[in-house]
DNA sequence: CCAGGTGTTCGATGAATGGCGAACACCGAG
DNA sequence: CTCGGTGTTCGCCATTCATCGAACACCTGG
């Protein structure tokens, strides 16, 4: 019954279509998300894990905010070896929500 | 010293250009406040009182909520009589947050 | 097989948030 | 002036949320 071989648990994903406005913004309100979300848009798809941000938390506040962001349609994930790739979905979320990535990218605040 | 008469403290407002993206989603990430902003969008400049909105709270909620609005740059008010008057700030929050309202407008949600 | 690195899960904790009623302040109508 | 309506402020309470350390699971390199 097993679709792959016996690997970990993969990440539970929410496509943006399925997210509703208040979870995309709330999930954009957060000082360490925006850190991730903008570090992850500077960064090739596929090259950053979990593990590579400079944020001001721990592993598992960091582990919560991950789960957060894919929840949010914001952010996927792929298991490569013991790490936890990600990448931003830049397309899919500006389809969703037109607009609101290239506003949160192009702030210093 | 006094600019007009002996009136109660006008309400405190916040420009949208001083607004941080961050107190912007956040004051649109909840659901209360998302009713008013609707609400209001449908209702022409100066013709809602705070009372006039049909929200699921009390009147001490519902002042903290346009506080919340008023910080956000979202809502200017201004008092008539014994009613605080409302208008939404399309074009100032347009100017500084390009699409964000209308994504928050057209939802059904 | 073992050790070290990566990430998740599980309570616990403290802070922030949203809700309420009560009390107060202000205005216009009578 | 008194009253009813409008809105704010003040405690107080409940819920949510972000964070942590510890324990666990998984993978890779030796």
């Amino acid at each position: 019954m097993a679709e792959e071989s016996c690997h970990r648990v993969a990440p539970v994903h929410t496509h943006p279509e399925q997210v509703p406005v208040r979870t995309a913004l709330a999930a954009l309100a957060d000082p360490v998300r925006l850190l991730i979300v903008r570090e992850l848009a500077g960064s090739p798809d596929w090259t950053r894990a979990c593990g590579s941000f400079r944020v001001p938390v721990r592993k598992a506040a960091l582990s919560h905010h991950f789960q957060v962001l894919r929840s949010a349609g914001l952010v996927e994930q792929r298991d490569e070896g013991a790490k936890r790739l990600n990448r931003l979905r830049r397309e899919e979320f500006e389809a969703r929500f037109p607009g609101l990535l290239d506003l949160v990218l192009r702030e210093d605040d």
